[in-house]
DNA sequence: TTACAAAATGTTATATTATAACAATTTAAC
DNA sequence: GTTAAATTGTTATAATATAACATTTTGTAA
């Protein structure tokens, strides 16, 4: 076997419930959540979560330890990845803008170290946030 | 009282400890070193962090739920971030660059957000991983 | 078409990270 | 000195994540 051309079982439900929800799931919320669809230990949703992160369909917002389905098609290794997220809400959107990413991808450190992989997270308040405020 | 000029006993153990490690420490492994000092329960450790890390004395490593001293003499307040982390030896070093901390504070999405903070997590090999590895 | 290896699953137990709730003490400004 | 904020101490518990081991499913190549 070389590669999956589908997400099994288990991923399949677990990517389901992520991709439908509007906001970042934390993993015993999903666990809770598809408890009625046979899956039943916190391990098995770590699985599945371990293997929707490693294959890009999802991304973990390490900030809040939660997860998000990728909302961006052409990102199917999660390399390089950036999100928003509104500190009063807490609504998260993935940032696709191809300037960031060339930038990012290109930054060199005087370390002289290569990166392979990146990870940003922006806060703040979203418009909505900010309106409610004023 | 406005404002603490110097750090509290618990908070300066725990600053001694991080600053003098040469790699982040978790909050655990935080809590062993300075039981012998006094400090019993991981509230107390964490109770420090948080003030630590508001401060901007120490920065918290999200992917490894890890903390290290701030390596910037001018960022008393942990607003604008940046670490690179070898994924080999787990070497995590401040980057402190200005025309990326420009780049990122000055960047606006198309989405309308008014960010006041970010993170960003450089993944890679640093230069003894990679010439160990050749 | 069966045999094989990789991937996925199931299950129990446990490790690791972090906070709630409440009481007491210390600190700095007035 | 009084007062309010900050810090500390303490017990219990919540939330997040992995170890270890047995079994089953899946794709593919002999």
């Amino acid at each position: 076997m070389r590669k999956m051309q589908n997400l099994s079982k288990n991923q399949q439900i677990i990517f389901d419930l992520i991709d439908k929800s509007p906001e970042p799931l934390k993993a015993y919320s999903i666990l809770f959540n598809v408890q009625k669809r046979g899956i039943k230990a916190p391990l098995q949703v770590y699985r599945a979560l371990d293997k929707l992160v490693e294959i890009g369909k999802i991304h973990k917002i390490e900030s809040r330890n939660a997860f998000i389905a990728c909302q961006n098609s052409s990102c199917q290794i999660s390399k390089a990845t950036a999100f928003s997220i509104c500190e009063s809400c807490e609504k998260v959107t993935e940032i696709n803008n191809s300037n960031l990413s060339k930038y990012l991808t290109g930054f060199k450190d005087k370390n002289g170290m290569k990166y392979n992989k990146y990870n940003l997270e922006f806060f703040g308040l979203c418009k909505k946030c900010i309106s409610k405020k004023s």
